[in-house]
DNA sequence: TATGTCATGTAACTGGTTACATGATTGC
DNA sequence: GCAATCATGTAACCAGTTACATGACATA
């Protein structure tokens, strides 16, 4: 599956919740989504109108006298479950926190600290937002309530896992500023 | 913090190890690195190109014939605290196993269990890869040691807690395809 | 002498962000 | 009337992968 399909199915699967202009696909997928997934108006717009050039999704009717509105055809919809059911293509790691913590010994435990501040802020944000998001999905029983449950854990056992290395790292960082002196 | 500098922060790093080819810095780092970092030829050698017209590496002496090696310089040294000292420019999420989980009731559980079962083959070698490189680490005490233990812990915790997700969402998915019959 | 590994490099492509320009609509 | 938000689009740029071409060296 080429990396182009990643967006075309974000934005065919947003769409098959309900039909929208580009801004709101945007604002759904950093609202919903934000936390494992994002697209640019750059990626979006251009995405589409190839969409629309394929019959995958098609103009609808729309509040607003500006603007347009896209749906998903039926063939769009075909398309969707196809792409849901290719391989997940593998991304090469780039972990910009490791890379960096993996040198750490050439800048010392200050700086070192700063990273794992940082890693243990963003953990803690994550685990907030995943606990309103938990609390706003509820008792939902449609029928993509329980995976967007698996979705949701996903997030909280990253985030926790991550939360915890970060305070065990920082104690450490700790000790190793300590011995330095 | 450009991009850029990532792979230069890279190769840098890995060429204050010790002098190599660029072939050698491709493999130092999918070797000990490959869990959090990856690099390709087509960035390393016009990264390598750059590095030496900007004098941060010089040419150094090799034992093959053919091909060079190139050691880090003074500046190159001051260079890479620099950029070690730099905030991590933050990547947009982009987790292709979760947006997929995420629109899994358009395909049901039997797909979503190869994704997920998946995840936990990875997140399982991860572990094993982690373990073998926590022993390889031993009682090590040079001075980059303690950090990359914490970059191991990171592994680790991360492994851990996928593989942990992954049983509980596979235990979740036989239940509601057990429900769907 | 054949195979595998070491080694370097580049061209084509892709997926993506950023910044900018432009304008309509809504609510105060 | 003004500000905020909704809305669309594009050009420039960037980081990165993939595929390919090329050849030396070591060793069985």
């Amino acid at each position: 599956m080429s990396k182009r399909s990643q967006t075309e199915l974000a934005v065919l699967g947003v769409l098959s919740i309900e039909p929208m202009s580009g801004y709101a696909v945007r604002r759904t997928i950093t609202e919903s989504m934000g936390l494992f997934w994002s697209e640019s108006f750059g990626q979006i717009y251009p995405t589409l109108a190839r969409l629309l050039e394929d019959g995958l999704i098609a103009p609808a009717a729309h509040g607003r006298t500006s603007g347009s509105s896209y749906a998903i055809t039926d063939v769009g919809r075909r398309q969707l479950r196809q792409l849901l059911s290719l391989p997940v293509p593998s991304t090469p790691p780039r972990n910009g926190r490791l890379l960096r913590l993996f040198f750490g010994a050439l800048v010392g435990p200050r700086t070192c600290t700063e990273v794992v501040e940082e890693a243990r802020a963003s953990a803690a944000g994550a685990l907030a937002r995943l606990a309103q998001e938990r609390a706003d999905l509820g008792q939902e029983s449609d029928p993509g309530a329980p995976y967007r449950r698996l979705v949701l854990s996903a997030g909280e056992h990253a985030a926790r896992a991550q939360l915890a290395w970060a305070e065990e790292s920082l104690a450490e960082l700790r000790r190793l500023a300590e011995a330095e002196r």
